[in-house]
DNA sequence: ACAGTAATTATCCAACGGGTTAATTTGTCC
DNA sequence: GGACAAATTAACCCGTTGGATAATTACTGT
């Protein structure tokens, strides 16, 4: 598939183009939204003509649904990548929260595409088979963490691992994005460094204790506690 | 503050013309966002000229706002209403995410519109002094339930208010809000009675398991879990 | 009854925005 | 070196949309 046929200069370059179109387009809907994002500015930033958004991939709503797939895409292949196997069933319920919440640090505009796409009511996602094929990993892999932890002790109960995955994915995802109107009304910014250590901290004792039946200190310790450990927090 | 000065037939009603205009508005940004609101159906769904929206409230941007704080102050004026000085503090916990949730679930254009200013980074928000000075009881409420919990053995630990209420909120919020994509994902209706039932269960569970370090039958029996006692579930 | 004001309607418009048509350029293959 | 297709550009089209102007109607106090 390497089209490098000849490196030499190519005023042309469709598969280029189409990857700066979707990137572009990708910026532009999760700014914007579906309906106030604009097709010219998409080929203005994508170093394009207008009319070459439909050459490569077609009208608007295509353009938005390309754009969708593939954020599902990335999310999902990196998802795999995370092996919880062989790590102590708390330590493995740590590091999926810890990749949740530092994948969506790290990809705002996933989060935006998925409010945009639940302002539609998943209109798109609907007709998309690509995305339906595409089974998150992180059910199955919680589902074998909780029997382990049951098994050996660590836990106390077998949590429905849909129910766990969806309120991990809430306690991270809500936060950051409602992190606008909620440092507004708390009158704090909540995306500086220490308020987000300080929201992880919260977010795995809060799920640990739940699991396990023992407080952590960091749940406990609320406000006047320590931040730290919490660099230790990085994903895979 | 009546004005039914005279009952009488009246052609004209500014009052309750305004009130048609901010409920028409309300329910057309709440299921098309900003960007996708048409002033046009805005004024088709409130039975006025469209002239009559700028001469009432403003421009849309206005007309916006006006609906985001008359939203704010709807939830703020039921919140309150939650007493829960006088409960457990389990049960107080519990009552608050059965309000939470329930009042999302009757309120759903609030959810959309949190959104919608969300993807606008709050920027309109961060201009009304009026949603600003509108502080939730809730943190308060929990700070004080969470420190009766401490002192009379129920609660392990005290947890940051802050941090819990954003958390009740997050794991009520990312269900509803994000139940499109969510139900196509898993493909099943996530919206359903008992998928919403097992929902509440779940939430509380993990909340309660979380404060007390006793986990509760729900939370370990998922999948087979029964809804029994799910339909006592409502809001003051 | 009438003047004055508040509320409402009818109509218009310029800018915008998605999408298209048709011409032009660039590379490829013989 | 020219034919053919792929890629790119320029220019245009036309329905939509937020907002404005100005005329009209209903109510109020006198």
């Amino acid at each position: 598939m390497v089209k490098a046929k000849r490196i030499l200069k190519w005023q042309r370059d469709p598969e280029g183009m189409r990857i700066r179109i979707l990137e572009a387009a990708k910026q532009e809907f999760a700014t914007h939204g579906l309906a106030g994002a604009r097709v010219d500015r998409i080929a203005a930033k994508a170093g394009a003509n207008k009319r070459m958004l439909y050459y490569h991939v077609g009208k608007k709503d295509d353009l938005y649904l390309a754009v969708l797939e593939g954020a599902y895409e990335q999310i999902r292949v990196e998802e795999r990548g995370l092996d919880l196997e062989h790590l102590d069933p708390p330590e493995a319920i740590e590091r999926l929260i810890g990749f949740t919440w530092n994948y969506f640090i790290r990809n705002p505009e996933f989060l935006a595409l998925l409010n945009t796409e639940n302002l539609a009511k998943a209109r798109h996602l609907k007709r998309s088979t690509k995305v339906k094929s595409m089974h998150s990993p992180f059910v199955e892999m919680i589902r074998t963490v909780v029997m382990r932890g049951v098994a050996n002790g660590d836990f106390q109960v077998a949590v429905d691992p849909v129910q766990l995955y969806i309120s991990i994915a809430a306690l991270c995802f809500f936060y950051l994005s409602n992190s606008a109107t909620l440092s507004v009304i708390f009158g704090r910014d909540l995306l500086k460094k220490e308020a987000r250590d300080e929201r992880l901290d919260h977010m795995v004792a809060l799920v640990l204790a739940a699991l396990t039946g023992k407080s952590t200190a960091a749940f406990g310790n609320s406000k006047a506690l320590k931040h730290r450990a919490a660099a230790a927090h990085s994903d895979a």
